[in-house]
DNA sequence: TGTTGTGTCATTTTT
DNA sequence: TGACACAACA
């Protein structure tokens, strides 16, 4: 059969287990992805009817690749497979079952900026100062239960302080609004299907029976959520195959519960537990440096990873001045490499802990002219404009939506402003109708100026104008025709300065991705295009055939692979991130940040760390990464014109350099490379010398702490400390007077 | 009511 | 750096 060629032995026995549960902990590029999809290909030749699969991934990019994977193994019997991320599987149904639990199937989506700026709207409504509690930290508070299936009613029985108080408070009215919205956030799209599911049993067989065979990818970024789904469709038949690796799980932030893949076997004592273990992706040197820093953890699932690939090229560590060097020296490396056709630019990825360290990088590939793709950043319908002309086409679908309603009646300018507006929504409040309806009514409200009265009633036709052409036209028609008429574009355009011709492109372009969307399904619907539109994640547009090196985050790069990588930033406080390095929880998932990002490369790994980098406005000094350390010297290379104190600097490139620009670039700083002497101190005492980040102080009356980040240099160098006893402190070195434990 | 300026802020990762 | 809130002015 030939779905079980080309496979090893433990990939077989993955594809071949037709029933009862299985967990697949695959390492990385031990072909998990193939095994995916030719276990669904062989279920299918085994007369398992498509419709009865549901397989389930993190993006939209996965679930493709592998729905065409499928289709080429077996064709046309493919189609009615079920292959998606778990949030637009979840909304699917939801469209299709919501009404049985208080919604309307019209109902919108809130993305995380939506559901912010409903969270700040409440605040102020019930009198909570959004400069004490920060909205963020209550969005991530509900966002948390909510992940963990916590209810309003719940969390406030187990609030346990001040901020917890008004954080359930806020929780209950959020959720009370979303529901008057017509609306969701992400974490609804996984909950409430659970809460669907357990109140009508009846709904719950019939999507059991209709999913008999489940398969679940990245299973180590499952959180709660979705474990708990997955339980409750598993039930019964008990067909569920999850694949996944401990080692890669990097979305403890977003609720992602590591133990759910540790105790699979717990949950089912009678599952096959399969490893792979043998790695066709990288060469040995990189396999080995992967596995020497992820041995650092303390808790995971054993695996012996290993590979018949060549020994390969060592690992390069670049040492750079500042961040600009940096990208400087990433070029050099782009361009020796290219020029000696040893590689191409689309075999290149550039990551990075966190997205405004593209910056550098980018300017310097602009500089030496080499195209790049950027993933990640200010997404494209995350712009204002955009959310705004979103807003309107959100109104159409759902005229429930406050909070879509407020983002633009007053957007072009319709002299509508505060005041206007309390008045409608405390009469809308009292009349319990939604903002849209009640300002077709505004002649009612004695409070409202003839003016502001006309106002809304002139938004209101319009909505309702275009809602009942909605079943007339063709959605790009209708788009097209109510853009115009709020005469947005002429509102950009006759403002005529380069960013709002910016935004009158954005929105064009926004046009013609509806005509697109159009082209592309028969069945296209306004409501389609929205939810399209929330659940694409940046990764989803990706494609690798652009001959352009690709710059993208840690996170972003799992599930990719790329021949040459290159890791920047390996400094304290950048990888390891700040507030990581205290518990080692987080400092876990920070290195198997690291760990995701080493094994994304096939032949070849640059990691660079710079001594200084512009941080908000100022210079900071960086120390290198304690990851650096972890790995094995002997994997590794340094530029024999740095000498560094551990490494006896007499080797050659990984990839030879020809390029021109790196003359001058090893002209600087020697022997610091270790040491993290800090050179603008040198005229200081020996005890302000050693002051650097990871070092512990003590301070005359805060206590005793550990050094976070040192900013700016010389009179005006300022310290971060974490006290234990106080929290963390920014103090003015010159009068801290700091003792080194 | 709209616009402009000022100050403050926080700046991780994402479906 | 930029996004945002608020104050002051037109």
């Amino acid at each position: 059969m030939e779905f079980l060629q080309n496979v090893n032995q433990q990939q077989r026995e993955a594809i071949e287990t037709i029933n009862g549960p299985i967990i697949v902990v695959a390492g990385p590029g031990s072909g998990k992805t193939r095994v995916l999809t030719n276990r669904m290909a062989y279920l299918m030749s085994h007369g398992i009817p498509s419709y009865n699969i549901l397989a389930l991934t993190f993006t939209n990019k996965a679930a493709n690749e592998m729905k065409e994977r499928v289709a080429g193994l077996i064709g046309q019997g493919a189609n009615y497979l079920w292959m998606g991320t778990f949030h637009s599987i979840f909304a699917r149904i939801l469209r299709m079952e919501c009404e049985k639990i208080g919604f309307q199937k019209n109902y919108t989506i809130y993305d995380e900026n939506d559901s912010l700026k409903l969270i700040k709207r409440i605040m102020t409504d019930l009198h909570i100062p959004v400069q004490q509690y920060s909205p963020q930290g209550i969005r991530y508070r509900i966002s948390q239960a909510k992940n963990s299936v916590i209810t309003p009613d719940e969390f406030t029985r187990n609030v346990y302080d001040l901020t917890g108080e008004q954080t359930a408070k806020i929780f209950k009215e959020y959720a009370r609004r979303l529901k008057e919205n017509n609306a969701m956030d992400f974490d609804d799209l996984l909950i409430k299907p659970i809460e669907l599911f357990q109140r009508h049993k009846d709904i719950l067989k019939s999507y059991q029976n209709r999913f008999k065979y489940l398969l679940v990818d990245e299973y180590q970024d499952t959180n709660h959520a979705q474990y708990m789904m997955l339980k409750l469709l598993a039930e019964g038949q008990k067909n569920i195959c999850v694949v996944g690796d401990d080692a890669q799980s990097i979305y403890a932030f977003r609720g992602a519960d590591i133990r759910n893949i540790l105790e699979f076997q717990k949950d089912y004592p009678d599952c096959k537990f399969i490893r792979l273990e043998q790695n066709y992706r990288s060469t040995k040197t990189i396999l080995a440096a992967a596995d020497s820093v992820i041995k650092f953890n303390q808790k995971q699932i054993t695996k012996n990873l290993w590979t018949d690939n060549e020994e390969g090229d060592r690992i390069t560590l670049l040492q750079c001045g500042d961040d600009r060097e940096e990208g400087q020296e990433i070029v050099s490396r782009i361009f020796a490499g290219v020029n000696n056709q040893e590689i191409h630019y689309h075999d290149v990825a550039i990551m990075y802990r966190t997205n405004a360290q593209s910056r550098s990088i980018e300017d310097a590939l602009r500089k030496n002219s080499i195209p790049y793709v950027i993933i990640g950043g200010i997404e494209f319908y995350q712009r204002k404009e955009i959310k705004d002309v979103i807003a309107y086409f959100r109104l159409l679908v759902n005229p429930q939506d406050n909070e879509s309603f407020l983002r633009i009646v007053n957007f072009p300018n319709r002299g509508l402003g505060e005041v206007a507006l309390g008045h409608l929504r405390s009469y809308a409040a009292s009349s319990s109708s939604s903002l849209l309806a009640v300002a077709g009514e505004s002649g009612k409200i004695a409070q409202l100026s003839k003016r502001a009265q006309s106002a809304f009633l002139v938004f209101y036709n319009l909505v309702n104008k275009y809602r009942k052409l909605i079943t007339e036209l063709s959605i790009s028609e209708l788009t097209r025709a109510m853009v115009d008429e709020t005469g947005i574009l002429r509102h950009f355009k006759d403002e005529g300065t380069p960013e709002s011709m910016g935004r009158m492109e954005n929105v064009q372009e926004l046009l013609s991705a509806i005509s697109e969307y159009e082209d592309e399904h028969t069945d296209a619907t306004l409501e389609g295009f929205l939810q399209e539109v929330s659940l694409v994640a940046d990764i989803d547009e990706w494609d690798n055939k652009a001959n352009a090196v690709t710059l993208l985050t840690l996170h972003s790069a799992k599930g990719l692979e790329f021949p040459v990588v290159f890791i920047t930033g390996l400094e304290e406080g950048l990888l390891p991130y700040y507030n990581s390095s205290f518990e080692s929880i987080e400092l876990e998932e920070e290195r198997r940040l690291f760990y995701v990002g080493i094994t994304r490369a096939m032949k070849k790994l640059f990691l660079s760390h710079c001594l200084t980098r512009y941080r908000f406005t100022e210079i900071s000094f960086q120390s290198p990464s304690r990851f650096i350390t972890e790995l094995p010297e002997n994997l590794i290379d340094k530029p024999a014109s740095k000498r560094s104190q551990l490494f006896d600097g007499t080797r050659k490139y990984g990839i030879p350099r020809k390029g021109k620009i790196d003359k001058k670039i090893n002209a600087r700083k020697e022997d610091s490379y270790f040491t993290d002497v800090q050179p603008d101190y040198e005229h200081h005492s020996d005890e302000i010398k050693n002051i650097r980040s990871g070092v512990l102080v003590e301070h005359d009356s805060f206590g005793k702490g550990k050094i976070l980040h040192v900013v700016g240099k010389g009179e005006t160098c300022k310290v971060v400390v974490h006290f234990d006893a106080v929290g963390s402190k920014t103090l003015m070195l010159k009068y801290a007077r700091l003792k080194i434990v």
